[in-house]
DNA sequence: GTAGGGTTAG
């Protein structure tokens, strides 16, 4: 048994708020979590602009070790309160005193020329030896390139440099040469371009510099590779080279960009103390950034009320990070206290500000509050540009309101920005997601026509789209043409497919797709992870394998030694290799997967190995595995065989873990208090996922027969309104609730409804349940939810009949429903009881939820 | 060497 939980689980939720908050309180970790002491109160805080003498008081406290802004000691908290590191505002966010122009006019009439006129390389050498005599120095061709690659144009820039480098002989102007070609390359995403000229650089003798170094850095950071930029990085002592500023500035961007945890952030930040390189406020913005990204906006609130406190001035990246940090975690109002702060700084909100909450509007579903400012971007004239219309564009799409989508697409145009891939992606995930599949053809359609490549996200989101929707020949046709552009499969692709295979049965298959990835040295993520999870139990996994020998088992084997997607994707990819994924397309078109045996001992040990992996991969889990998890008990063949997945719970964390093998072993009155704040947590999630999480638990109580204990959980989640407006005297909704969780709500809305009877008032004349087509109900026609209500009503004989006109609803006259109310029988079939009690059993519960019930 | 857009789990 673990005796910590290894990390704040609940909390890795990407939505998901309140992280280091949690973290504390959920685990024991013997971190010193005191503030530090700071001015905090407005009026002894050192404010921008105030004297030296307080500026030096503010140096004299300690600066806050970044520790107490994650759940991890950072090593050098005491190195970074000393006084002479002290990063003040004197040393920072300052603008550069003067802009230095180091290209001459020629440089500029020579970029024209080049744009104009160097329409292929012949013409583009003449172009550059027209001006060659003329264009001074390394500086005039790093501007050129520089431009160039700000216009997206690598081909041309590469151009420059190699005509550049053939002239040049000084190996340190080669060098600077280089740097501002790996720069360039790296910014236009080029990394393997940027790889072979560093390369080249290091062979040739002009590489060995701090620039190339950081450059190469960047380009890797930029691009998501932390892991080839960390390399350079530590590798740079090797050389005889010392990071600079810029080394470690990129450096921690990189992790920003990549994903990676915070705390390897602040090593890098300590390191940097260490070193004696003092962080600038770009270093600042990236760490904030770093947070932004990982979602924990309580870590990027403390660092910036530090930043404010330490009176530096803070720049309009300081706030579009912050601000952006809390429209990530749905922190909507905190985000527009921070802009309503901004003037006052004399900082204005800009663009990017407007577009962040306007995303941040859009993604919590405040569709009109995402319009409204929209308007005022416009009302205070700042000029809309491409992302701010693709936000607005996305907003529609993704609520299913094309319409106004293409509206905006046509105001865009109208003032003269073309749609792009991004506003390409945005409407077909928006088709997609409605099932719209003419629309996702035509809208691709539409693309190619305009010419806009589709990138990876728009290959990811048609797979996905097409193989969710079980158009396997068109998910295939999309595959082959991604592969033939060359791109990479990334997580998320991979995420796609493996969840294709799970929900088609093919959970080995899916288990074997996710070594390969991690062999590519693509990280599964949580999703990955959830993905197979919420698998488990829906069908075989082996049965397969023996039924169709030939295909499915050619593809397990040898992908064992070989990765299916990478050898598919190369460019010299053969019919044959080709052939592997295009045939899961094959097998899963022939719908063979779903229809086996199920196989329930193979398939624990199969998923008991995935927990096993993800630990070793220090995957953290979030709510969504706990649910998931749950939803895997749920199915488990035997009590047995799901003690042993809620150990795995436990593993992960202990609170969840706690409540839910404590309501499934009867002890409510013990775990309650746990329960509550477990609850509380999850209310700060989004909507769906804290309703995920409950049905989840209540299935299991359900189906493990502890019915009163579910029905304990479902008043507690209706209290909380996790289901939104689950019921009224004439109607009960339960088309957002799961099987046990409708059945247990059925149970308490009538028992509600009798006692409204029997304190002598009469009923509404129609009483109603509705059952939509339930929240797993892939067909209509076929909610496994209206079908388990349909079963409870009959079997308590309650006088309840299907509507005619809606296939999802039940009526009764209300007259009837209190005549049976009141028959001496009904009560009993209405209370509910747990199958299991614990010994020492309990009065009467003490929860309100409970007192209004007839026990 | 720093800020905003699109993708995967429930």
């Amino acid at each position: 048994m673990a005796s910590t939980p290894p990390h704040c689980s609940i909390t890795a939720n990407k939505r998901n708020q309140n992280h280091q908050k949690r973290c504390r309180r959920w685990t024991n970790h013997n971190v010193s979590l005191a503030k530090p002491p700071l001015p905090s109160s407005p009026h002894n805080a050192p404010k921008p602009g105030a004297s030296t003498a307080a500026t030096t008081n503010a140096q004299n406290q300690p600066f806050p070790s970044l520790a107490t802004l994650q759940s991890q000691k950072s090593q050098l908290a005491a190195d970074f309160s000393g006084r002479r590191r002290f990063v003040s505002k004197l040393h920072i966010g300052r603008p550069k005193s003067t802009l230095s122009i180091r290209h001459t006019l020629v440089a500029e009439e020579a970029l024209q020329h080049v744009v104009l006129y160097g329409k292929d390389d012949q013409t583009l050498e003449n172009v550059l030896l027209n001006f060659e005599s003329r264009l001074c120095s390394s500086d005039d061709y790093t501007f050129l390139l520089r431009k160039l690659g700000d216009r997206g144009d690598s081909s041309k820039a590469i151009r420059c440099f190699e005509f550049a480098m053939r002239r040049e002989k000084r190996k340190n102007e080669q060098g600077k040469l280089a740097s501002a070609m790996i720069s360039t390359l790296g910014r236009l995403g080029k990394v393997e371009l940027a790889e072979a000229v560093f390369e080249t650089a290091l062979r040739e003798g002009y590489g060995n510099t701090v620039y190339t170094f950081s450059a190469l850095i960047s380009a890797y950071g930029k691009s998501g590779y932390w892991n080839d930029a960390f390399k350079v990085f530590y590798s740079m002592e090797a050389y005889g080279l010392k990071p600079n500023l810029v080394s470690y500035n990129a450096v921690i961007d990189a992790c920003a960009i990549g994903g990676v945890e915070f705390k390897k952030a602040v090593e890098i930040f300590d390191e940097m103390f260490k070193n004696g390189v003092q962080p600038d406020l770009i270093t600042f913005n990236s760490l904030l950034s770093v947070c932004s990204r990982g979602g924990q906006w309580e870590a990027a609130r403390n660092l910036f009320t530090e930043l404010i406190n330490r009176g530096i001035d803070l720049d309009i990246f300081t706030y579009n990070t912050i601000v952006d940090a809390f429209c990530k975690a749905g922190q909507m109002d905190a985000a527009l206290e921070i802009i309503s702060e901004m003037p006052g700084k004399n900082v204005l909100p800009n663009v990017v500000t407007y577009s962040t909450m306007v995303r941040g509007y859009g993604k919590a579903g405040r569709l009109d509050e995402a319009l409204n400012l929209f308007n005022k971007m416009k009302f205070l004239g700042l000029s809309l540009d491409l992302i701010s219309y693709n936000t607005l564009v996305s907003a529609f799409a993704m609520l299913g309101r094309f319409e106004e989508a293409w509206d905006v697409c046509k105001e865009m145009e109208n003032s003269g920005i073309r749609k792009d891939v991004a506003t390409y992606n945005a409407l077909l995930g928006g088709y997609g997601k409605q099932r719209m599949y003419d629309e996702v053809r035509e809208v691709f359609k539409e693309m190619k026509e305009a010419c806009i490549s589709p990138n990876l996200l728009t290959y990811s989101t048609l797979i996905d789209v097409y193989s969710k929707g079980g158009l396997y020949e068109e998910a295939m046709e999309i595959f082959r043409e991604f592969e033939k552009a060359g791109l990479k499969a990334d997580v998320v692709l991979y995420t796609a497919l493996i969840d294709t295979m799970c929900k088609n049965g093919l959970v080995e298959s899916a288990v074997t797709l996710l070594d390969e990835m991690t062999k590519e040295g693509i990280r599964p993520n949580v999703v990955t992870y959830n993905s197979i999870i919420d698998a488990f139990g829906l069908s075989a996994i082996t049965q397969h394998v023996v039924d169709d020998a030939g295909e499915a088992s050619e593809f397990q084997v040898k992908s064992s030694s070989s990765s299916v997607v990478q050898e598919a994707t190369e460019s010299r990819v053969t019919d044959r290799e080709d052939d592997r994924i295009i045939k899961i397309f094959g097998k899963l078109a022939a719908e063979k997967a779903s229809q086996e045996n199920n196989c329930g001992r193979q398939e624990l040990l199969c998923i008991l190995g995935v927990f096993q992996k993800m630990r070793e991969l220090e995957i953290k889990p979030n709510v969504v595995t706990f649910s998931s998890i749950l939803n895997a008990c749920s199915r488990c063949d035997s009590f047995e065989d799901a003690s042993i997945l809620l150990e795995e719970l436990q593993l992960f964390d202990n609170q969840v873990y706690g409540v839910a093998h404590g309501l499934l072993m009867g002890y409510r009155e013990n775990v309650w208090v746990q329960a509550q704040s477990l609850f509380d947590e999850v209310k700060l999630m989004d909507f769906s996922t804290a309703s995920a999480f409950y049905n989840a638990l209540t299935d299991m109580l359900w189906h493990y027969g502890q019915k009163r204990g579910a029905l304990l959980v479902v008043l507690e989640g209706k209290r909380r309104q996790v289901w939104e407006n689950v019921w009224s005297d004439s109607c009960l909704d339960l088309h957002l609730m799961s099987s046990g969780a409708a059945r247990a709500m059925v149970h308490a809305w009538l028992l509600n409804i009798r006692s409204i009877v029997f304190d002598g008032h009469k009923l509404p004349k129609l009483l109603s349940i509705l059952t939509g087509w339930g929240k797993h109900s892939k067909v209509v026609g076929h909610s496994a939810l209206r079908r388990a209500v349909e079963a409870l009503l009959t079997s308590m004989g309650a006088p309840f009949q299907l509507a005619r006109c809606n296939l999802g609803r039940f009526i009764s006259r209300g007259s009837v429903v209190a005549a049976w109310l009141r028959e001496s029988g009904t009560l009993k079939v209405l209370v509910l009881h747990d199958d299991r009690t614990p010994p020492e059993n309990v009065r009467v519960d003490q929860v309100s939820n409970l007192q209004m019930l007839p026990l």
